[in-house]
This record gives C-alpha cells, sequence and structure tokens, in this order.
DNA sequence: TAGTTAAATGCAAATAAGATGCACTAGCAG
DNA sequence: CTGCTAGTGCATCTTATTTGCATTTAACTA
C-alpha cells in the first residue's frame, strides 16, 4: 500500500536513472510538486518535517541535487541570498521579481523560438536551461511610489 | 593632482548620489572597469589589493552594494555559489554557461524589443534589470564528449 | 585653509547557505 | 531473505557575505 503510494509518486523517474526511491526523496518530490510556489530549501525542509520529523536538511540538499542533475527540478535565483526550487513544467516560463514588495510574478514565454535559435546557432552552443530575471517594480509599487 | 586622476575617474557618478569618492571606491571602479571580465567579489579585492594593500573585503562588499544601487554594475548568477560583477554597458548582453568547462560566452540580444514589451504590458511591470542565463554545452565540450 | 562632522573604512567576529566525513540504515537485485 | 551499496542522520566544516564598533577621512563651513 505504501509501495503503491510512492510508485504512483514516481512513475520511474529516479528507478529509471539508477536512485533509489526512498521516502524521502518521494516525500520531497511530492513537496515540490504539490507546492506550486517557489520553495527554498529550508522551507522544504520544514514542511517535509511535519510527515518525516528525523528528516535533515543536508538529505533534502542532496535530494535537490539529483533533482536538478535529472532535470526534475529547476532552479531560480530569485534573490541573492539563496535559491529556489520548483517542478519542471512543459511550458517555459520565467520570473519578475518586484524590488519593492518582493513579489515573484511568473511569465510565459517561449524565449526558444527567439534568443534560444539565434543564440545557439551563432555561438554555437547547446542550451540546456534557461533561466530569465527581471526585476523592477510591479504596479502596486509604482503607484505607492509615486504617493 | 591625485584629486584629478580622481575626477576623471568619476564623472559626478559617485557625487552626484550624493556619494564620497574615496580611494577605495575609485580604485575599485576602475578595476571594474578594465577588467572587462565577470570579476568576482574576491577576485575584485585581489586585484585592488595590490595598489591597496589595507583594503578590506568588507569594503569591497559595501562597495559592490552601493555600485548595484547606483546602477553602475551588473550583477549576475553565473554559478550557484557567488555573484559576479561587470560595468553596466550600452548593449544589453547576457550570459551563456557551459556545464563542461565553465566558460561564460556573452551574447548581445535586445530583449528589449521582445520579452521586455510583451512582458511589461501583460503584467505592468516595469522593468528595470533583466538577466538572462542559459546554460548548456559549448562546441568543444560536446565534442568532447562525444568522443 | 583649518575645523567639524557624518559617511566610510578596517578589523574582528557573526551569519547563513550549502557541503562533507562517517557510522548506521534500508532499498532492491539476486 | 539476505547481502551489497546507495542513501540517511548527525556533527562539523567551508565559503560567501554581513555587521558592530572604533577610527579615519571626504567634503562642507567658517
Amino acid at each position: 500500500m505504501d509501495k503503491e503510494r510512492i510508485s504512483k509518486t514516481d512513475p520511474g523517474v529516479l528507478t529509471g536513472a539508477g536512485l533509489r526511491v526512498t521516502r524521502q526523496r518521494a516525500l520531497l518530490l511530492d513537496i515540490i510538486r504539490q507546492g506550486g510556489e517557489h520553495l527554498d530549501a529550508f522551507e522544504l525542509y520544514r514542511r517535509a518535517r511535519e510527515k518525516e520529523s528525523r528528516l535533515n536538511l543536508s538529505t533534502v540538499y542532496r535530494a535537490l541535487q539529483k533533482f536538478k542533475e535529472l532535470g526534475l527540478v529547476k532552479e531560480s535565483h530569485l534573490d541573492d541570498t539563496h535559491h529556489h526550487y520548483e517542478v519542471k513544467q512543459a511550458a517555459e516560463h520565467h520570473h519578475l521579481v518586484c524590488f519593492g514588495c518582493g513579489k515573484v510574478i511568473e511569465f510565459n514565454y517561449p524565449l526558444a523560438r527567439h534568443i534560444r535559435r539565434h543564440v545557439a546557432e551563432a555561438k554555437d552552443f547547446e542550451i540546456a536551461e534557461t533561466e530569465v530575471r527581471m526585476t523592477g517594480y510591479c504596479a502596486r509599487c509604482r503607484r505607492r511610489r509615486r504617493e
């Protein structure tokens, strides 16, 4: 029964890569998948510990490392101090970060068609990952500033 | 005479912002401007100490902080462990980072015309800074991998 | 040009994210 | 079921960046 739940969680992604499906990894993946927001390592750890109280933070870091290597999660540099993680989605999307309130807005944009082709050719570079981060001010903060 | 040199270094950028023109800040700006590459805080510190041996690393960090605020330098997240800095140039440019050898390739692309307009309107967001980082494999590393 | 003062600096010490060594535990191939 | 090895927990380390504080100094004023 427990196995059932785990294999639902992991349709061979880990196993296929020669990695073991441990309770910890399954749990962490679940949380990242559900919590659609941008989790940082510590928040992920905090949530996971509600179910798995003996979980250690370094396990979280090691798991995230693996997930990144497998291309399961995307690492973003939303702020200067630490990283955020989210599941890789089909549609390529990027982030706007507001200087004023710190809010993160996602936006979809098929960068692939524009820059990616241009760059890949011009620089003979095989692009694996693209991260676009734009910083500035959201509507609300702009209004607040003017007042 | 010394003043002359300093004010050449600083055509009012610092003074204009109400900041003092110190030997340290002038030196650091010079180095960032010359060394066109991507300096990290420590490398900047190392180079600056050749001229100013008592310079302290925290002064470097504090200066970079100010330069960022003034929009004089651009901070990039070229790798996961620390930041890199370079002067802001007229032409918007971004980075390709090779997973294989770590090489950083710059590319010019007027993102402004494409994404920026699209996004600024759709999300009602005023964009101040844009960072695009693409990771993947350069030609040489791709060749090496195949062998 | 000397005197004044708040901003900057140097130094030491604190944080905080993330990595690592090691002894123990637990997937999973046979 | 059992052994082998990957993965975990825990303690400890490393490395980037920040902060508090006493001292210096850029820039304004008299």
